[in-house]
RNA sequence: GGCUCUGUAGCUCAGUUGGUAGAGCGUUCGACUGAAAAUCGAAAGGUCACGGGAUCGAUGCCCGUCGGAGCCA
């Protein structure tokens, strides 16, 4: 017996990979073994949003044990510190019960979190507010400026229009007192072995595709999903609210967009997102790239070996 | 048929009182360590509709051709 292994599947949203961590736990069954999915899929995390996420309905998971699902309210905020150890904690007890874990999502850092040996520096909502006040008051440049003399490498990384991450930056510096490194580890060392399967499909396919699936979103129900969550509290939800598809049906809602600009400015949203994705998880060390058309990816993904 | 306006990057449009051009969007590439479906950076793309004229020199001025829009008849 082999020491346990975290199967991973990666890839740009709609390649498949929900189904594909399917086809991959009944592959596992039937080998004998059981298996089990752990999601890294930020906005899945969400209770209630599930046309806009293309969540798999619990009807629909073959009877295979689902976690990190649903777990959040609209109203909370996501957060990968949170998530990294109680995914990290799931994982463990998956692989207690003699079972195969198969952490699947699109969430980069949120993959990257639990899969490499990421800590995150602490956070404190008293020195973030202050700094979010100074930028309003004194403007990017002045945090910019600071960031250069208390890190000057950070500084260059992060570039001064890039705001959320240069208040980031400071924030971590005053809690710790060590510069940031804002830049992601050459060779990220293995939370445990790993075998991780990006899928990838045509981007001419994909992108059609994509553009398909959220007109079929709209038709199936998208807008009454957020309707039904604005009285839960989505819009306040720092997280939630800014959700590809989610925010553009607000905005209709709101009266700010016709239905019609709301679907091509979600669907060009969902193509940056998707090279997003792409880039971020093609600096994978060990990735095996599976083509999402190959009638063998099943066994390719099981076995990682790439098309 | 007449009059007026118009033709500049894949799209929408700036612009140069004549010295061969820009922005936004799109496309492609990249960064990313507690909001990440977030946030930010970069690059490629144009014989300035076509033909002729005047000019040292035209995308810009003049003439014509073709295409688009509006108004009048």
């Amino acid at each position: 017996m082999s020491a346990p292994t975290l199967h991973v599947i990666v890839g740009s949203t709609g390649t498949g990979k929900s189904a594909l961590s399917l086809d991959v736990a009944e592959r596992m069954i039937t080998e004998g073994r059981s298996a089990e999915i752990v999601n890294a899929d930020s906005m899945q995390f969400y209770r209630g949003m599930d046309i806009g996420t293309a969540k798999l309905a619990p009807e629909e998971r073959r009877g295979i044990r689902h976690h990190h699902f649903d777990t959040l309210e609209v109203t909370e905020e996501s957060t990968v510190a949170a998530y990294q150890e109680s995914a990290r904690a799931s994982i463990l007890e998956i692989v207690g019960r003699g079972a195969v874990p198969i952490l699947v999502g699109g969430s980069g850092l949120y993959v990257s979190s639990v899969i490499f040996d990421f800590e995150f520096p602490a956070r404190d909502q008293k020195v973030r507010d202050r700094l979010e006040r100074e930028l309003e008051e004194r403007g990017a440049a002045s945090l910019h400026r600071r960031l250069i003399e208390l890190d000057p490498v950070a500084a260059t990384n992060i570039g001064k229009e890039n705001l959320r991450r240069v208040v980031r930056a400071l924030e971590v510096i005053e809690i710790t007192g060590k510069p940031f490194s804002a830049s992601l580890p050459e060779e990220p060392k293995p939370w445990m072995p790993l075998n991780i399967v990006a899928l990838r499909d045509d981007r001419a396919d994909l992108v059609a595709r994509l553009d398909r699936r959220v007109e079929d979103m709209w038709t199936t129900g998208l807008l009454e999903e957020v309707e039904s969550l604005i009285p839960l509290g989505i819009e306040l939800g720092v997280t939630a609210s800014r959700a590809i598809g989610y925010a553009q049906a607000l905005g209709h809602i709101r009266g700010e967009l016709s239905r019609d600009e709301a679907v091509t400015l979600t669907q060009n949203l969902t193509r940056k997102y998707s090279r997003r994705q792409v880039s971020w998880f093609k600096r994978y060390p060990g990735l095996t790239w599976v083509d999402a058309t190959d009638p063998l990816r099943v066994e390719r993904a099981v076995a990682g070996l790439a098309s």
